[in-house]
RNA sequence: GGGCAGGUACCAAAGUGGUCAAAUGGGGCGGGCUGUAAACCCGCUGCGGCAACGCUACGGAGGUUCGAAUCCUUCCCUGCCCA
């Protein structure tokens, strides 16, 4: 095992947050001398079945801590879910059901193995003691913290601020979120720095518990793809970790240049000083940054997929997007020659509706495949020129495609979407 | 329990009897430029219709009126003050 000071280096870097330093050397020491792993619990929400980018940056640093022996705890807040974090809320959360909760549950299992050692991995859920509290015990837990100082985080006080509902269930979500870390008995706990509020509770109550407080690390949070707001899923500007190795790479070559080195420095194990000096020869305009963001893109991808199929998606994406030519896999949509397509009624000899019909009206099928989900909008698009048969832009929205000769066509709807219209014998 | 202020489209926010499918900003979408970058420019952004036009929509339900997001009644929700 590796001495203290060495621990210590490893596991802060990149964190935003370390309190208390002292008390993280201290515990270290003891675990070091009593050959005993420390508890490191990190608390997820079950509202993102996707794991994304964001996520991984703590889960990078929870990984530190396996690779140094220690005990990570995967936290599920399954009970917690059902209230809903209030950070970084301006509302109230919708609480969710229990189904869901299971649901997202599993899928975080299928996912986090990706980055964590599944050997080493604790997952937990706080259901198992918070479930089992009684109003007793939860008044008893209320009472060791105040009102005023619930009130004190940002997110409340602007609530306050401009008039907006807190509902009291929110007021119990950090308390409920500390004793996590009482029952646990936790030694450290990670968090995005917006969980800094709540990870300081979780520090109070274990005191107020007599139990010794936890270190609290937090990690930066992620930039979404567009580069303002935080990854979330909910605000859709996110790569999950699942998704196929073109997707990651090609959603990863669309963010801005200045994002780019953020990424390189959550989401990489290049050194600060390699990428100072990166960002130094951009400016110098030595190196061009779409270079360096095909690197980024390939590393990311092969993090989760492997360098070969990595590799696969850039070759694939150098292809659509240098050569202009399409994409290998596209997805299928068949037409049934000889039946009609049209979604809604209006047909006035069914009998001849049976006969065989090889033409279609493009609106029908983009709306009936769910292209566009309105009539109204597919119109738009076309009227506006977003959308290309065979490599031919379609501006007559009464346009008929014809399948009766080719059997095969090329639909492209903006920049990205490509579709393959295949005709089919009914 | 009393008083006051509010509830408008994905979000924020105007509108206070007809010219309102509802200003403006953000977001989203399409186009242009490009490196599927940023910035910028143009357009679109309830549904159906080629269109004329019709339908649905300003918290819910009723009502007044030729006509309501706008006025009245009532209910629900939110905030503030008082108790």
């Amino acid at each position: 095992m590796k001495s203290v000071e060495e621990q210590f280096e490893y596991l802060k870097k990149g964190c935003v947050d370390l309190i208390q330093e002292k008390e993280l050397k201290a515990k270290l020491a003891r675990s070091l001398k009593k050959n005993k792993p420390l508890k490191v619990k990190a608390g997820f929400d079950p509202t993102a079945p996707d794991i994304h980018l964001g996520h991984t940056v703590l889960l990078r640093k929870m990984k530190h801590f396996q690779d140094l022996g220690h005990d990570v705890i995967f936290l599920i807040g399954d009970f917690t879910g059902l209230i809903g974090d209030p950070s970084g809320r301006s509302a109230t959360r919708p609480p969710l059901t229990r189904e869901e909760i299971n649901k997202n549950a599993d899928t975080y299992k299928k996912q986090i193995f990706k980055i964590l050692d599944p050997e080493k991995t604790i997952i937990d859920f706080n259901s198992r003691w918070l479930g089992k509290l009684t109003s007793t015990d939860i008044i008893n837990l209320a009472s060791k913290y105040t009102v005023a100082r619930i009130l004190e985080r940002d997110d409340f006080t602007n609530r306050l601020k401009n008039n907006k509902p807190i509902s009291v269930h929110e007021i119990l979500y950090p308390l409920m979120q500390a004793y996590d870390s009482v029952a646990l008995r936790a030694d450290v706990e990670l968090g995005g720095t917006d969980q800094k509020f709540n990870l300081l509770v979780g520090r109070e109550i274990q005191r107020a518990f007599k139990q010794e407080p936890q270190v609290i690390m937090t990690t930066p949070l992620l930039e979404g793809l567009t580069g303002v707001e935080k990854m979330s899923k909910s605000l859709n500007n996110y790569i999950g970790i699942t998704e196929p190795p073109s997707e990651i790479y090609g959603k990863v070559m669309s963010i801005s240049d200045p994002l780019m080195f953020r990424y390189y420095e959550l989401l990489t194990d290049e050194s600060l000083s390699q990428i100072e000096k990166w960002k130094k020869e951009v400016k110098e305009e030595k190196i061009n940054p779409k270079d360096l963001k095909s690197r980024l893109s390939l590393s990311i991808a092969s993090d989760f997929w492997g360098k070969e199929k990595a590799k696969k998606a850039l070759q694939e994406f150098e292809r659509i997007f240098k050569k202009k030519e399409l994409p290998t896999k596209i997805e299928d949509i068949e037409i049934k020659i000889g039946k009609k397509i049209e979604p809604k009624g209006k047909v006035k000899d069914k009998t001849k509706v049976e006969a065989v019909v090889t033409v279609v009206p493009l609106i029908d099928l983009l709306v009936e495949r769910s292209i566009f989900p309105s009539r109204k909008e597919a119109k738009r698009v076309i009227r506006q020129g977003g959308v290309y048969l065979d490599g031919k832009r379609i501006e007559d929205i009464a346009f008929k495609i014809d399948l009766s000769k080719k059997s095969d066509l090329i639909l492209k709807i903006g920049k990205r979407k490509f579709y393959r219209i295949i005709k089919k014998k009914a």
